[in-house]
DNA sequence: GAACGTATCTTTTTT
DNA sequence: AGATACGTTC
């Protein structure tokens, strides 16, 4: 094990300033990164002693500062880069600070061995101190799936049963201990018992208990761990009190409790500490981030100086004002007002639309116009609540033929083939990884079940030994086994033990391609001949290409472990797809913000889960998407979209009302019929019942068949989705003249080819309206509610109608209480 | 032990 | 609707 307090980096001569290679910095001659600086700005950066808390509102040159204060700090030779704690909050903004560091300080940036995520760092201090942690070097960091296996396991060794108690929820409630740095024996007894009185904390106990006999920990556990460790241990803290001059911290507002106790712990009382957030911009609240974090700073750190940055060099005065109006409806804020720094703009754009086909037809129709005037596909971006959503829209995008690519969503490291390879090397790479082994025994099948693998564990349990060591027991004695098991495992084994020795000559990737062909694993995929199985193998050349800038393996599986996700590179000209979450600290030039609708945004989890606090949050996180539009926002909702496989209805966004009118338009080319429009220059509800079955006085009345006008268009199938790879789509230059809109639509009354196809999707609507009751693409007429009745709702059971307002029922449910429901969703009791 | 069928849940956001 | 989990049958 590597000498846990390092001496050579930590203890470099802390009390006097490195003198090697710093420029000089003369007297009344500044250094040129300061000239750029606003005065706020510039403050912050030369403000090195003592707390300090940067609040720094969207747009106003957070990481400039960053970055500028940290290279400040070297060039001014207050500290060597070993010295630096600068935390971010992904991988990414820590490569990308990395990067503007070099641009200021060149090579010595390399120094800079703490800079990185909470997690990545955690990992790196108990690397160093693992026999200290219960560890032995090498152990494992378990994503979460494997997480979730094992725990399964521990269920059902305690008897839980895993409908009463599923294990996900089990991993959510330990997680959110561990996001309060408690360990099991910490637990509020409170806590500890479920609603079902099942012992969650005992449960926590055990895994954690198998988790050390595995030699692995957890993702919270590079928290947890450090935490206890230091605080266990006045001579280790101490050091690392000494080594960590200067502290920085990136999104504070995201941190949770361990994180804060942490760096509470590292900075002492009198450390130099600066933090750099903004509370507007909280938006982890449910992953345990604590908002409270950055409120009480001031209280926790005495004497702490506070600068706020409130100067926008990113968006127009219009966008900034839907914004300030908007997040203004908040109450636990400090509150702050950002000032743009360019003109007016355009007013923020707001589009009623049926439905989400709809909804992401007017998206490619308004990216195609952009592009026909010039814009670059890199300065739009379509940023939505929920992943789901990205379905219909990515449909839309490959029938247009539009370039997109897709952040965040479904992870290329969490592809069912890229697990499987992953074990495979997590298996030649560290034997005992039992979860690993586990994984891939019988993938591709080999004959070894259920039973023979009980066989396994109960040898490996009662010898204390893993998975793969008990196989490998079994297999040299004569009699243990079936001929054909013992077989079979042998052979499984063998090829283990060969690739493990030819881990040393070959590089990680041809590693991974010897594995994976020697295994069968891809001859497995190969055999079926489906499309899918196409993509898979596909997704397999990406990783054993990704290995490639890799020296070692386990560097490899550490880098997986940390970064689950393979950000794809914003080289080539693409539309960007991703959540609103993924977006934070992004900018746009035109933004596109689809699915503004009650349930869905703000999303009712949150409302049920957090009440007027969740609510809180989902206005931050509208804050947050706003704010990333540089030059044009659209804001939309549907009436109706798919929902697991059921059309669902909704009413518009609370918060479409709570952009200030000055600042808005409605489109209401063709829609004013849904009953939103400008009411004296503001948003308002005309009065319109549920959208679009109200007014269609003078149009004429065609039946259409529901069924059919609902199927989408014709469309080539989607292509397998990846994390870094992107669709292949043909150029935008090579699509055919003619916009895609128009020939993906069925109207009962065709359009002619030169109707505008907002138009004719109006036409379409009016008509439908017209002809069919509302909901009639799901079943049919809602019948009409009287008050008093007793009605059925699909999720929240059985209640009594209060009130009956057309569409709109105020039902008393007998389970949860009072809620306003739209009469399509009820049926009577 | 594997293949097939049925039942159940899912989708909020991620280091 | 689609994936997964579990049970039944071959």
């Amino acid at each position: 094990m590597a000498d846990p307090f390092d001496i050579d980096e930590a203890l470099q001569p802390a009390h006097e300033p490195p003198t090697a290679p710093a420029p000089p910095v003369a007297e009344g001659d500044e250094p040129p990164y300061l000239a750029s600086l606003n005065p706020e700005q510039r403050e912050a950066v030369l403000t090195t002693e003592g707390p300090l808390l940067v609040l720094a509102g969207a747009g106003t040159g957070k990481t400039r500062v960053l970055t500028t204060r940290l290279a400040h700090i070297l060039a001014a030779r207050l500290a060597w880069p070993g010295q630096i704690l600068a935390v971010t909050f992904t991988n990414k903004a820590a490569q990308e600070m990395r990067q503007r560091i070099r641009a200021l300080i060149g090579d010595m940036v390399e120094g800079l061995g703490w800079l990185g995520t909470f997690h990545s760092i955690g990992l790196k201090f108990l690397q160093r101190h693992a026999e200290a942690a219960g560890l032995s070097s090498g152990f494992s960091v378990l994503d979460d799936d494997d997480q979730l296996r094992l725990l399964k396991q521990v269920m059902a060794a305690a008897n839980v049963d895993e409908k009463r108690f599923p294990a996900r929820q089990l991993a959510a409630l330990i997680d959110s201990w561990k996001n309060r740095g408690l360990i099991p024996e910490q637990v509020p007894d409170a806590d500890a018992i479920t609603a079902d009185g099942i012992n969650a904390q005992k449960l926590y106990a055990a895994y954690q208990q198998r988790l050390q006999q595995l030699n692995a920990v957890d993702f919270g556990d590079l928290l947890v761990k450090p935490l206890q460790l230091l605080r266990g241990d006045a001579f280790l803290l101490n050091e690392y009190r000494r080594r960590f001059r200067y502290i920085m911290v990136d999104e504070y507002q995201d941190t949770n409790v361990a994180q804060y106790l942490l760096l509470r712990l590292l900075a002492g009382e009198d450390g130099n500490i600066c933090c750099v957030g903004d509370d507007d911009q909280s938006i982890y609240g449910w992953r345990g981030a604590q908002v409270e974090n950055i409120l009480r700073f001031p209280k926790e750190f005495a004497g702490a100086k506070i600068i706020r940055l409130v100067r926008n060099y990113r968006s127009t005065a219009h966008i900034l004002g839907a914004a300030n109006g908007l997040i203004a409806h908040n109450r636990a804020r400090l509150g702050k007002e950002l000032i743009s720094g360019l003109g007016d703009g355009e007013p923020v754009l707001i589009r009623p639309c049926r439905d989400d086909l709809e909804e992401a037809r007017t998206i490619t129709d308004d990216i195609e116009a952009l592009l026909r005037a010039g814009e670059r596909l890199n300065e739009v971006a379509v940023l939505v609540r929920a992943s789901f959503q990205m379905r219909s829209i990515e449909e839309r995008l490959i029938a247009t033929g539009l370039p997109y690519r897709v952040i965040g969503g479904p992870r290329f490291y969490e592809r069912q083939e890229i697990r499987d390879a992953l074990a495979y090397l997590k298996v030649v790479h560290s034997p005992d990884h039992d979860l690993a082994f586990e994984r891939i025994i019988n993938v591709p099948k080999r004959g070894i079940g259920k039973a023979s693998l009980a066989k396994l564990h109960e040898f490996a349990r009662n010898r204390g030994v893993s998975l793969y060591r008990a196989a490998e027991l079994l297999t040299e004695s004569e009699n243990a086994l079936k001929p054909k098991l013992r077989n079979t495992l042998r052979v499984l084994i063998n090829a283990f033990e060969r690739w493990r020795r030819e881990m040393q000559q070959l590089s990680p990737a041809e590693l991974a391609g010897l594995v994976l062909d020697e295994s069968g694993y891809i001859e497995m995929w190969q055999a079926e001949r489906s499309v899918q199985a196409q993509g898979r193998l596909e997704n397999l050349k990406e990783l054993i290409r990704s290995l490639e800038e890799f020296e070692t393996l386990g560097g490899f599986l550490e880098h997986v472990a940390l970064v689950m996700d393979a950000d794809a590179l914003a080289e080539d000209d693409k539309i960007t797809l991703m959540t609103m979450h993924a977006a934070k600290g992004l900018e746009f030039g035109h933004v596109f913000l689809p699915g503004w609708e009650e349930g869905l945004f703000p999303h009712q989890r949150a409302l049920d889960d957090a009440g007027e606090a969740g609510l809180e949050e989902e206005r931050r996180l509208a804050y947050v998407a706003l704010t990333r539009a540089k030059r044009r926002a659209v804001i939309s909702f549907a009436a109706s979209r798919m929902v697991h496989g059921l059309w669902q209805n909704n009413l518009p966004s609370r918060f479409l009302e709570e952009l200030p009118k000055a600042h808005v338009r409605v489109d209401d080319t063709g829609h004013a019929f849904f009953g939103w429009a400008m009411k004296d220059g503001g948003l308002r509800d005309t009065g319109g019942d549920v959208p679009g079955f109200d007014t269609a006085e003078d149009v004429e009345p065609v039946i259409i068949d529901p069924a059919r006008e609902q199927a989408p268009a014709p469309q080539p199938p989607a292509p397998e989705r990846k994390g870094f790879a992107t669709p292949t789509s043909p150029a935008p230059t090579s699509r055919p003249a003619q916009p895609a809109s128009s020939r993906a639509t069925s109207a009962p009354a065709p359009p002619t080819a030169t109707e505008d196809p907002r138009i004719a999707s109006a036409r379409r609507l009016l008509a439908a309206s017209r002809a069919t009751p509302p909901r009639a693409a799901t079943a049919g007429a809602a019948p009409v509610f009287r008050k008093g009745e007793r009605v059925r709702h699909r999720q929240f059971g059985e209640g009594t109608v209060l009130e009956a307002d057309g569409n709109k029922l105020t039902i008393a449910f007998d389970a949860i209480g009072e809620k306003r429901i739209m009469a399509s969703f009820v049926e009577r009791a």
